[in-house]
DNA sequence: GATGAATGAGGATTCATTCAT
DNA sequence: TATGAATGAATCCTCATTCAT
């Protein structure tokens, strides 16, 4: 009755909608910005969480407030990697592309990735995990499951009939494999990346080819 | 035979000098050991000098009587993993194999160096390096330049005619094609395993089966 | 009534300012049972104005709109306290009670004393004070030296030809043991509770019954 | 054979025996002192290890060298108080002691624990425990459970046909209002603290009297 | 050589408090 | 007023490295 302001929009029902401002937002990009950053130089493992404040050029304390810890800055650079993937590069792979010979869908679906890792150097860091052998840690997981997803599928597109354990198995080492191309073509000088580019393209489909030829 | 520069300083009796060698040349080794069943653990990049200190049952100021930082513990690892390899396996790669088809090249190659990655898991960590993107850190070097160089020279025995630039390139690839399916296959579950040996032997194959029939 | 400050500042007109000011006493209201109940939960030291202000709802700004600093909602909490407790079981002492036997009179003061206590645990912790021995730390002076004075005021009742030294040490010694006690009752599994009310009141009892025998 | 110094001494077979040396007893030592200093000064809650570490006049790494964490030391000088208790007036208490007129074993047992409470005021900090109601912390669990067994074990040799559970109520009730009456008598001005003395021992005979009397 | 002690800077995280909107 | 953002000092704790014995 004497409290207007709780009155007004119909939020009261619900629990706080913990509304926040667009000073927040602006500061959540900027601390992801400054994470990935700094996961890029130094990465994921030896990275503090007062380097990448000091990055963003805030207090540690700001960062904790959008924070909790570490783990939790990376799962949240990861969503948002894949989020701007999908809406910048997603659509590329239309059902279409699987008509296409290998050849092309490695072009159609290559390229734009090895563009997106360019562009985001962070993903590819978020994609490798840590430098615990055998042991991707739950920071990266939904970015390495994510892929490994997609892949599947496109494969399972291609060979409807091949075991599920065999089609698994494949994509994990396509992933693998790109994986390292990409580290490849990422280090390497200017002039010579067009040519990594190629031999990662050439790699997958001299493995692919005979899988995909049996269709 | 390979360590003259041990015998310098001959000091006044006979059996001392050689006595304290040898107990350093035992600490050296227990202390590499520990090493590398941290690295295994927990990764080059969270292990610390505590630990293996710990791990190897001495204090840590007697792992800095042998080792000026933890970089250097790293380095003298790899050495030692490499000589190690040079003794076990080494010698199984003469002339004679480069003679063989393809698919008993890799299965001669590959076979003992994964049957050694699994008796010397560090092996792979190292050459891994840390997870800072394009970056293989100093400590890794030998290892990796020796992979390299070595897959080089088999190349290059079999392509005498290629640029160099290309069978750099080709060696670079193979090599990260490798590191990577030597993870999966470390990862993988045991009834798993042998698959995805076949499969890395697959996609090496096929990726280099163009160039070596060209021959 | 006990408000007349708040009436000062005659802004334009009428309805405004007494909104604001029941708004304002609202939230007051319902900071201090927040920070009654956090109080309660992780004790003084530990509590947190944050932890007040989430508890209670709102931001941490708003709560130091209302309170400068932790102390102050410890010191309004206490007044608050001690105010409900004048206002519920205060006049439960008439001097009629003087005249009773010292059971009686114990039943009549610490009945609903206890009661009060489980009905506001807060009072408790902010009876004892912090941790720090022999330190009752200005928030809780109030509610410590208004529970002191009124035990030397019934004591002098009754022993009004003691020294005051005497009975100052006397009524210092009621109130920790009846601090010890009620700690030990509100602590107890409610089977025990009656037991260990009983007990507290037989310490009293007998420690005072020469007192008041020599009357 | 070459490592003579793992001969020496019959340790080998214990694991790794974890000499200190008497430089480390000595900082433990210094430390401990400290912590009861800060205690004292500050109180458990709000005492800092690093300020600890500063009061002992070392870094605070150093203190995490002895003390895994702050309740570490809590423990360990309650362990180290209750030892120096036992050694410096454990044996005054002797079974003739209980044949004595409770007057007289109130002095026998309480002279002394108010004397070695004012030569360790720390002792009384940890009895008391945190500020949290109803909640003794593990920290000083062994100092509150020894203290309340010995009460029992002396209520019990008074009254050994007494219900256990009385007689836990009566032990909980005496230790109660002897860290009250305690508290009051180290707060005291030095003038009052044999009067405060005077005043707990009036109390608990009174209490206890009649208890005892019934035999 | 070997040990355990010592260091101090750096890391993650919290918190009382202030500020801009 | 109310909010959420911002701060920065302080907390606990770790670690590579050095030192005294």
């Amino acid at each position: 009755m004497d409290m207007p302001e709780e009155k007004s929009g119909g939020d009261t029902v619900t629990a706080r909608p913990r509304r926040r401002q667009a000073r927040g937002e602006r500061r959540i990009a900027q601390l992801l910005e400054a994470a990935a950053t700094v996961f890029c130089t130094t990465g994921y493992t030896a990275a503090s969480t007062s380097s990448i404040a000091r990055e963003a050029g805030v207090s540690p304390g700001t960062l904790y407030q959008f924070f909790p810890n570490k783990e939790a800055i990376a799962v949240e650079l990861g969503d948002q990697l894949l989020k701007r993937w999908h809406a910048t590069y997603g659509e590329a792979l239309t059902p279409a592309h699987l008509e296409l010979p290998l050849e092309d869908l490695l072009d159609a679906v290559l390229d734009p990735l090895i563009q997106f890792n360019f562009e985001n150097p962070a993903f590819g860091v978020l994609m490798h995990g840590s430098d615990i052998p055998g042991h991707i840690s739950l920071e990266h997981d939904a970015l390495h499951s994510a892929a490994l997803t997609r892949i599947e599928e496109i494969l399972a597109g291609y060979l409807p009939d091949a075991p599920r354990a065999d089609t698994a198995r494949t994509a994990r080492m396509v992933f693998t494999v790109f994986k390292g191309g990409l580290d490849l073509i990422l280090a390497a000088e200017p002039a010579e990346r067009e040519a990594y580019i190629a031999e990662l393209k050439t790699v997958l489909r001299r493995y692919l080819d005979p899988l995909v030829g049996c269709l």
